[in-house]
DNA sequence: GTTGATGCAAAGGCTTTGCAACTAA
DNA sequence: TTAGTTGCAAAGCCTTTGCATCAAC
């Protein structure tokens, strides 16, 4: 599960990335997280490097969204959220908690695009279709 | 177009709200707007009602998301955006300008329905598909 | 008359910025 | 060497809150 530092390099490298140990530190912590906001990453990379600032953690974010190492997710509570997987998938999205899980489905995937194959949207470059199952978690329950 | 604040009072009462000229100038604004951030309504309901605050603007958005009135919708800028339509619908979302558009695709509600009428999702109570087009509105275009 | 809504100003939370010091390539 | 990155602190933007006043029912 924990990867290799020298390969997160590598794939920053490969993303046209400078791989400094920021950079490495926050990718890794995407990389256990799935789905997180500034935050929670700023915490989780904090342990592997304490050095780390929350400027940073920001810049840093945002050089991988512009790079497409990472996507942005929407969300409802006016906060930054950040995806590492960045194929086409589902969501589900908690409500109340503001967590993320993928919800793979190649069956609803392979619907919806069919469905848009031959249709255009007057005006609109879609870039992407995204589907989010929206409700809450039971208590029971646990989604990352 | 214009609604009468009549009836804008009667629905405001239907929906166990008290009729204040602040509620009905919110609601009224969003009915034009259709879709809009706080800052949004805050502009176009301080055109018919001059007196109205940001702090009220606030107060009463939440509690007409609270009552089922508007619904709140997910945005990938960090900001509340909010939708007069509580019905199931399908949206175009420019990624550049953070504005919304109804798409409205019974074929394709119909399909995503269909394929989620027998399908449970362990642990997760579904309140509603949201289903997003994501891209950038051509610049001769104009999407509200 | 009650109960809840509004206005104001202040505080709060999250994100961005400017700039000097630093470092990966 | 140098173009790009980091750390820091301050500012910025959006949203929420506390409380006294006010208004719809």
């Amino acid at each position: 599960m924990k990867i290799d530092p020298a390969d997160i390099r590598k794939i920053l490298r490969r993303y046209g990335l400078k791989a400094t140990p920021q950079r490495v530190a926050v990718y890794e912590a995407m990389r256990e997280l799935g789905h997180a906001s500034a935050d929670m990453v700023y915490q989780q990379a904090s342990m592997a490097l304490n050095t780390l600032t929350v400027a940073t953690v920001y810049n840093v974010l945002e050089s991988f969204v512009q790079a497409g190492l990472l996507q942005r997710r929407m969300s409802s509570n006016n906060k930054m959220y950040l995806d590492v997987n960045t194929y086409n998938h589902c969501h589900l999205y908690c409500e109340k908690t503001h967590s993320y899980k993928d919800y793979d489905d190649p069956e609803l995937m392979l619907l919806i695009h069919n469905h848009f194959r031959n249709r255009k949207i007057r005006g609109f470059d879609l870039h992407r279709i995204d589907v989010q199952l929206v409700g809450q978690k039971r208590s029971s329950s646990r989604l990352k």
